[in-house]
DNA sequence: AAGTGGTCTAGACCACTTT
DNA sequence: AAGTGGTCTAGACCACTTC
């Protein structure tokens, strides 16, 4: 099923001259290697290669698109740059995936004030199906009352409770995920997602808050109420910019900390 | 420091090392275009070129350093990534600033809810110079009781007091720091450490946790004891990584949030 | 030995800015 | 018109991995 992209409207490009500027407008245009950044994209949103898969090499590429390899390999910069894909000297490029310790660490900020970061245990909570309300729904870019998968769950290092989550994820994509199926996968859970749902999360935009933990929260992680609480709401996209996931976080912040840095 | 930026140029004592090109393999090599990097960013570190000046183009400085444009190409592309250097297309490649729209919001997280991002207004509540205390002396490599720049301040955002800081300075570097000269100075206070002092933050890494505020940080920022916070600490550094300042803040966030990208 | 990504070069042309 | 960064090409060679 190899799709032979139709012809690419390049501007530049040294030989053949199909660099025109006499049109009256030309209202757009996009660099060459942006177009092929594109197209290796839409392979990428389409599952034509698949997380953890290996995707053709640079020349094979470069033959199938009718461009230099340099052009290809300035696109595949790009893609490795945004995390998308990941390149291998010897090997060939492969579609980024959170099977990886990798990218385990990549939407774990919570560390451990000293000593080094530990995987967390996972404790379900809740799992049901319910109606969207509308400030999720405005999130996922979905309908209010459109059908949603609520997982309540708590995440405890070390013997601590330490992460109270509540996530809101579109019925129409997590359809069949269970509360058994969450209590006893292991690794990230955005792992789950990829391999069980074909969705693959990229990116992410989280907003920060300090807050108090009510009668529920403070229960659920054993402190007591108003203890303060560090609150991130988080919302995951996938290809696209296509919105996927919201996420509700209270961490604990005695002996943890939210890393991040700022360049 | 002893160095001499202008004769850069010839190739046979620059890098120390990193003489021939056609090397054999060696123990140590870099590619070249790492190596024209780090003579670039000693131009940057030396004050050769100071934020906001040109560097020379990537022709004449493919001439200097006696390689391709399109080594010095990569090399300045990867600066440019990082945020070193800012290139303008039909003008030339400058030294970043943060005398710049663009850098404000680099390093000041908090958002409003609602609404477009405003800038603050910014009070000094005191300044001094003192000893070190241990734990800053460590983040910011210098001898526990070195001399450094204390400075408390409140900024207001729409009337509101939001955040609350406390600034550790290296004496060495920051001498002659006065409140008059805080009070008065507009813009972020970066722009003023690059200016007065000729040192350029570069990055900076941060810890949050959420706590409570006490009888003092209450009081200053205008509401009730125990009133959760979001705490943020900074380590700003240099070129070089080298630590430059520590700044412990306290942001309230009801009305605001710290946004972050995860990717 | 063959295939992959990584580096380096040389040259061409384009888009943008200033002179 | 001249200079700058931006794009694109073609070819060479290197380093790493696998066969």
């Amino acid at each position: 099923m190899s799709s032979i992209p139709s012809h690419l409207a390049s501007p530049g490009g040294s030989g053949a001259g199909a660099g025109n500027l006499s049109g009256a407008s030309s209202p757009t245009f996009s660099p060459l290697y942006q177009q092929i950044k594109a197209l290796i994209l839409h392979g990428l949103q389409s599952g034509e290669w698949k997380p953890g898969e290996l995707i053709p090499s640079e020349i094979e590429l470069a033959a199938r698109f009718k461009v230099s390899q340099g052009t290809v390999r300035k696109a595949i910069d790009e893609l490795a740059a945004e995390n998308l894909v990941v390149r291998r000297q010897g090997k060939g490029t492969f579609v980024a995936t959170h099977h990886e310790e990798r990218a385990h660490f990549r939407f774990l900020r919570l560390m451990p004030d000293v000593g080094e970061p530990h995987n967390p245990e996972n404790h379900i909570v809740e799992v049901k199906r319910l109606r969207a309300p509308a400030d999720v729904a405005r999130l996922l870019d979905i309908k209010s009352g459109d059908s949603v998968i609520f997982i309540k769950r708590v995440q405890v290092f070390e013997g601590a409770p330490t992460i109270l989550e509540e996530l809101w994820l579109p019925g129409a994509i997590f359809k069949g995920l269970t509360a058994e199926r969450l209590a006893e996968y292991k690794g990230p859970m955005y792992g789950l997602f990829e391999t069980e749902f074909g969705t693959h999360m990229i990116r992410a935009t989280e907003k920060l808050r300090a807050v108090s933990a009510d009668q529920a929260q403070a229960q659920l992680l054993n402190v007591s109420i108003d203890t303060p609480l560090l609150s991130v709401e988080r919302v995951s996209f996938t290809y696209g910019d296509k919105p996927v996931e919201v996420r509700r976080g209270w961490y604990l912040t005695e002996g943890h900390h939210y890393r991040n840095e700022l360049s």
